[in-house]
DNA sequence: AAGCCGTGGCT
DNA sequence: TAGCCAAGGCT
């Protein structure tokens, strides 16, 4: 480890212990159940949306075969609004996998953890580091931005994870186990309350003066334009409605309240069946839908 | 391997 | 205001 290295570390080290947010799932007393539902919650979710969700999941739901133990649709409808549904789900089959093949507990490395349903490259480095103080790289859109400015000189991280950024997370890793776990979240926090995407408060960084993109007088992005998401009139427009009804209802709902939320009758009953296909709704008798209410094989 | 999958706050 | 953006995963 070079003495440069070395004293980046410090500074970042000791600018979280001074900084740092205080999260329910980062404290001591947190379980590697309660790490997992976070990471999984704060998958394109901020973290002041993510907060009262994961209290009313680790209080309902405090081990993984508490939530395995429920109806899909009950995870569901405690997801509320966070967005992405679908992860609501993958966390109770997630849950039900945990219960089935680990005899309860989250397992602790990453192979293990990648093979969760909703774990993916991310989610597995991050509980195996938060959760089990694994020495791995945990590279979030967070820790891209930082090091795309901080390493490469750069105002933005490529469009997807490459290899080089790897490289480069694990390279700054440090050596020691302790370390390398405190790195890794305070990194994350340097990216969400200081080099941010927008207006990055870089007077307020502990790294200015190492900062490639800083040096390069903060040179804005060139290359072809990012893409942005289309809502308005999408299916996902649409699956939220529908699914939002039926989150809302304590039974089964009929078919006609559905057709209510959306004119076009033709990409309504696609989303809904998409949304059958997904297992997020249940088709029940001939006429009406709800959550799932049952486990289901896929 | 691009495109899809929710939701809401911010500039 | 209309994008942009938020601790990604899956196909």
């Amino acid at each position: 480890m070079t003495e440069q290295a070395d004293a980046l570390h410090r500074r970042v080290l000791e600018w979280y212990a001074r900084e740092q947010r205080d999260l329910p799932w980062r404290r001591p007393d947190a379980s590697p159940w309660g790490v997992l539902v976070s990471e999984v919650m704060l998958q394109q979710t901020p973290v002041v949306r993510v907060l009262p969700v994961w209290q009313e999941w680790l209080t309902r739901w405090p081990t993984p075969a508490d939530l395995a133990a429920e109806a899909p649709g009950e995870a569901v409808r405690a997801w509320g609004r966070l967005g992405y549904p679908r992860r609501a789900l993958r966390l109770h089959a997630a849950g039900t996998a945990i219960a089935e093949r680990h005899g309860g507990r989250v397992p602790g490395t990453v192979a293990e953890l990648r093979e969760l349903p909703g774990v993916g490259e991310y989610t597995a480095a991050a509980v195996a580091a938060f959760a089990f103080g694994r020495r791995v790289a945990v590279v979030d859109t967070n820790v891209r931005r930082v090091e795309a400015r901080l390493v490469t000189g750069v105002q933005h991280a490529a469009p997807s994870l490459t290899t080089a950024e790897r490289q480069v997370a694990e390279s700054l890793l440090p050596q020691s186990d302790s370390d390398a776990k405190v790195w890794n979240v305070a990194v994350m926090e340097l990216g969400a309350l200081v080099c941010t995407a927008r207006a990055p408060r870089c007077s307020d960084c502990p790294v200015e003066s190492s900062c490639a993109w800083v040096a390069n007088g903060r040179p804005a992005y060139v290359g072809p334009a990012r893409r942005g998401q289309a809502w308005a009139g999408t299916d996902r427009q649409v699956r939220g409605r529908l699914l939002q009804v039926l989150r809302e209802s304590d039974g089964p709902v009929p078919h006609d309240r559905l057709r209510e939320v959306w004119d076009d009758e033709v990409q309504r009953e696609r989303c809904l069946d998409g949304l059958v296909a997904d297992g997020l709704v249940e088709p029940v008798g001939e006429a009406e839908f709800s959550l799932p209410r049952a486990g289901r094989a896929r």
